[in-house]
DNA sequence: CCAGAATACATAGCAGTGCTATACCTCGGT
DNA sequence: ACCGAGGTATAGCACTGCTATGTATTCTGG
């Protein structure tokens, strides 16, 4: 039979509801199935075919969703006098991220080629760039440091302590004691003075993470 | 029918012949199936449940496969008489191990926990810690510096990198420029003196990568 | 050297997966 | 009021990992 009778509100909103329950399966660690995942929204299997082409649509769309979001915690951070604490900041805010929706963010980096929008994850980085650039017009950081080159490896030195922690190699105390350690090194490397680097960083970090259960 | 007139060789000659066939689907890039696996060796689909207990199991012993190989590649890696340069060494080792075999780096990385040999894994790593107390010894690093945890954020901010780049965040030119970069802010940070430190990193890097087809 | 036990094997079939073909309903424009 | 376009439901496809069952092989003890 066919229930039409369903009150049809949106059609995109479609979209929304299968990608929201697709992450809030992702959470709570039940398997992310295309039967699974339309049982809830009382769709139809071919509701994933019209709208996102297929399984590999639906975690296309899952992993801009976990982009966004990541985003939109980076731009909550708020600019202070001191830019290089804002850069540790926003790191923290990044592995906050991480572990508040750690299979969220395995997804994500799974496999980003192929996303159809990459402004959110550029986004993200954008918002650590700018800190540099800040640090670099406070004299924190010599004239001569490129903030992207910078912001590269701030992120990737942090990204890879995360997954490191994430996929059960290293304990989570070697993330929190290790991670400012690198900062200082990578900030120190490009002009910043020791001591003064190292109240910047000690005034973001550590970041607030989830006590796992 | 049961063909049991095969000349069989030697039983357990089964289990690495699996791994093997495993590995080598995945680097050829085609799906690893238990039926696809076991179609190969002429065993039946029974043999993976006998020897592994199941797909996960195989996936377990490919993994362990992966870190003996790496393990088995930063052996190979000569100490030399600048301990630092040996540091960077590993590392070029470590990326080129990675870009030879992107998927198998992938999937070692997958999810190492409830890995059964761990030695094959800390075997890899302990080669680096062994380096970087070998500095600390020769005077390059200062003499409270923890080589293991130095090693840590070596083979952190080198995971990051190529892990971003493996899944088509980054390009290669930028592991191949910043990894040196970070290296440099690490050993200086622990003591290395700045020119020396910058000569000993350029000694050994770049590493030699596969150009990607 | 040979019984008995333990192990590995091949086959067939199970539930579940992503996906597609087809018929159906709903809706917007002339 | 019609009719074409597009989203939807259903049924079925090939495939996945896995297990039950019966059989062959190998190891062990006397």
């Amino acid at each position: 039979m066919y229930s039409g009778q369903v009150p049809k509100t949106a059609p995109p909103q479609v979209r929304a509801a299968l990608v929201e329950r697709a992450a809030a399966m992702l959470a709570r660690r039940e398997p992310v199935t295309l039967r699974s995942v339309v049982a809830g929204t009382g769709a139809s299997t071919m509701a994933v075919y019209t709208h996102f082409g297929g399984m590999p649509g639906l975690w296309r769309a899952v992993r801009e969703e976990g982009f966004a979001r990541l985003a939109a915690r980076l731009a909550a951070v708020p600019p202070t006098d001191d830019p290089v604490r804002d850069v540790v900041a926003l790191g923290a805010a990044y592995t906050e991220n991480a572990f508040a929706h750690p299979d969220l963010y395995r997804a994500m980096f799974d496999e980003v080629a192929g996303l159809a929008d990459r402004s959110a994850a550029d986004g993200g980085f954008s918002a650590l760039v700018a800190a540099a650039d800040r640090a670099r017009a406070a004299g924190r950081f010599a004239p001569d440091c490129d903030p992207e080159q910078l912001a590269v490896r701030v992120w990737a030195s942090g990204h890879g302590l995360t997954t490191l922690v994430l996929t059960g190699v290293l304990p989570v105390e070697v993330l929190l004691a290790q991670w400012p350690r690198i900062a200082v090194a990578l900030f120190v490397a490009v002009g910043d003075e020791p001591d003064r680097c190292a109240r910047s960083v000690d005034a973001a970090w550590p970041p607030r993470l989830p006590t796992p259960p």
